[in-house]
Order: C-alpha cells, then structure tokens, then sequence
DNA sequence: TTTTTGACGATTC
DNA sequence: AGAATCGCCAAAA
C-alpha cells in the first residue's frame, strides 16, 4: 500500500461514518478508538478537514463529551448542526442533547472488534 | 524544523 | 458549582 501516512485522519472519517444515524459518539471517544484517546482534540480537526474530503463525514453526530454541539459553529450554519439531529430523531435543547448518555454511541464498545 | 493552533478533556482554583 | 488552566497530540503555516 501506499499512504499509510498520516491515517489519523482517514480513520477518524471512517469512525465517523459508521456512527449509526439517531446515535451520538463524543470526541474522546473515537480518539480512543483509535488509540490516541489524549488527541481528541484532533478528531475536532481532522472534522474540520473533512470538509475537503470526498465523503460525506456526519460531524453532526460528533459532539464533545458533555453531549453539546461545541462545533455547531463551524458548520455551513450554527443550526444546522441541530437540525440534522433532530432531524434523526435526538432531541437537542439549547445545543444540549437531551439524554446523551442514551444517544451515546461509542466505537470501542459497538464496535470493538 | 520550529511554532502555533485547535470542533477536547480532566484537573485545579 | 462554576471558571480558569494545564495537558495531549497531531497537522498546518
């Protein structure tokens, strides 16, 4: 293979991706996942970046881990980010959502193999 | 190569 | 309980 590089990047897209949809995973979550749970800072990145990818990334579904939607405010509009989960059916209140714990989806456990 | 940043997290005050 | 600060880590300038 090729680029085997940075794959930090790639394997946060592909984490992202698979978060089923009315489900909700936390950054330190996938950055766990992918061994580096101290680098949860640069899933917030490397979803910044995923703007420029080809695939579709669901950054809607990845919140921080008090369940609010810190990065509403770097999507296209600060409420789209809400409108797509609710949209899926999780209820956000004040860019809180409500019952996080029970949305909370995490690829270490849902996945873990 | 060094410095800065950055959509977090946990700890400390 | 709330706010501020430090710590981690990796990419971009």
């Amino acid at each position: 293979m090729k680029k085997d590089k940075s794959r930090f990047f790639q394997d946060v897209y592909e984490v992202v991706r698979l978060i089923p949809e009315g489900r909700v995973t936390s950054y330190g979550a996938i950055a766990n996942y992918l061994g580096t749970k101290g680098s949860a800072r640069m899933v917030g990145w490397a979803m910044n970046n995923s703007f420029s990818e080809v695939d579709s990334v669901p950054a809607h579904r990845v919140v921080n881990r008090n369940g609010l939607l810190t990065g509403k405010n770097h999507f296209a509009t600060p409420t789209l980010m809400q409108e797509l989960l609710e949209k899926e059916g999780i209820k956000v209140k004040n860019d809180q959502i409500q019952h996080f714990d029970s949305y909370f989806w995490d690829p270490a456990i849902e996945i873990g193999f």
